[in-house]
DNA sequence: TTCCAGGGATATA
DNA sequence: TATATCCATGGA
């Protein structure tokens, strides 16, 4: 999509494919705060944008533009995609409403751990607990803390968890992180996306849904259809009454393929935020 | 196979 | 207003 650099700011003006509310909330990210109306403090690994949105323009305001022209993923073309995946009706309906999502482009050692928290867990607590970390273990810069290293992380104990509110994920951390401590995540971006989720399913608190959305979103493999109880329901009225996950993932991935990660997204936020 | 483990949100009574 | 259910993973 077209942007502009100014200084310490990237401006769009052609909003057909970003909208920063829907972007935000349609569950992919949980390091952001609504400052006001269509004003938003958006975090990632050690960086800060401010990302404001008008009526036809949005401005994000960053020192690091590089880093949020990628996290943004601003070169890539959606409109294309949003026109072969209207093919389908059902998808047709959600892209409508979902128009300006776009998938981020997040730091994958933050996404996995997030996505861990995320497990069996409702959004409010999952961003209290992310911010509980950041702010207690986490670089202060500025205005605001950076998502805490894994050398932080790994001189916690359990209960400390326990205190960030993580229940009883907090076991599944620790030894997760450990479990990270002896991986090259960088190496397994070598892998083809089933053996990279064979692997993201043998390590501590990743299942099959939450390994589906670290491929997607801290991996960017579009491949994968992460299914949770919101696309349960949604496959159930839409498409077959199925209620078994693993049936309904391979069922969507081989309807939509290498756009399936991005199909997820538009459906997944259609039915949460509008029950269509 | 079935049960259980935070706790905040949502649904139901 | 009170109470029940939900959420996705792993271990007993």
């Amino acid at each position: 999509m077209k942007y502009i650099i100014q200084n310490d700011k990237i401006i769009i003006n052609d909003l057909s494919e970003f909208d920063i509310t829907q972007i935000l909330e349609c569950g992919q990210v949980f390091s952001f705060e609504k400052i006001e109306e269509n004003k938003y403090l958006v975090l990632s690994k050690n960086k800060k944008a401010i990302v404001t949105q008008s009526d036809n323009i949005v401005v994000i305001q960053t020192k690091d533009i590089e880093y949020f022209i990628n996290y943004f993923d601003l070169d890539k073309d959606y409109n294309s995609i949003k026109q072969e995946l209207s093919k389908n009706e059902v998808l047709k309906r959600s892209i409508e409403i979902g128009y300006g999502i776009r998938i981020l482009k997040q730091d994958l050692f933050e996404t996995i751990i997030s996505f861990v928290i995320s497990a069996n867990n409702n959004i409010p607590r999952i961003r209290k607990s992310i911010k509980f970390l950041r702010e207690n273990l986490g670089e202060k810069i500025d205005d605001y803390y950076a998502f805490p290293t894994l050398d932080k992380l790994l001189n916690c104990d359990v209960d400390f968890f326990v205190k960030a509110g993580l229940g009883y994920r907090s076991t599944q951390l620790y030894k997760l992180l450990r479990q990270i401590e002896e991986l090259d995540l960088n190496a397994l971006k070598l892998l083809d996306t089933n053996e990279l989720r064979n692997k993201l399913i043998s390590l501590s608190g990743i299942g099959p849904k939450v390994a589906d959305c670290i491929l997607l979103f801290g991996f960017s493999r579009f491949d994968v259809f992460p299914v949770d109880t919101w696309i349960e329901k949604m496959f159930c009225e839409k498409f077959e009454n199925i209620k078994d996950r693993k049936v309904i993932r391979k069922k969507l991935v081989e309807k939509f393929g290498n756009l399936s990660g991005i199909a997820q997204q538009y459906l997944f936020y259609a039915k949460r935020s509008f029950n269509v």
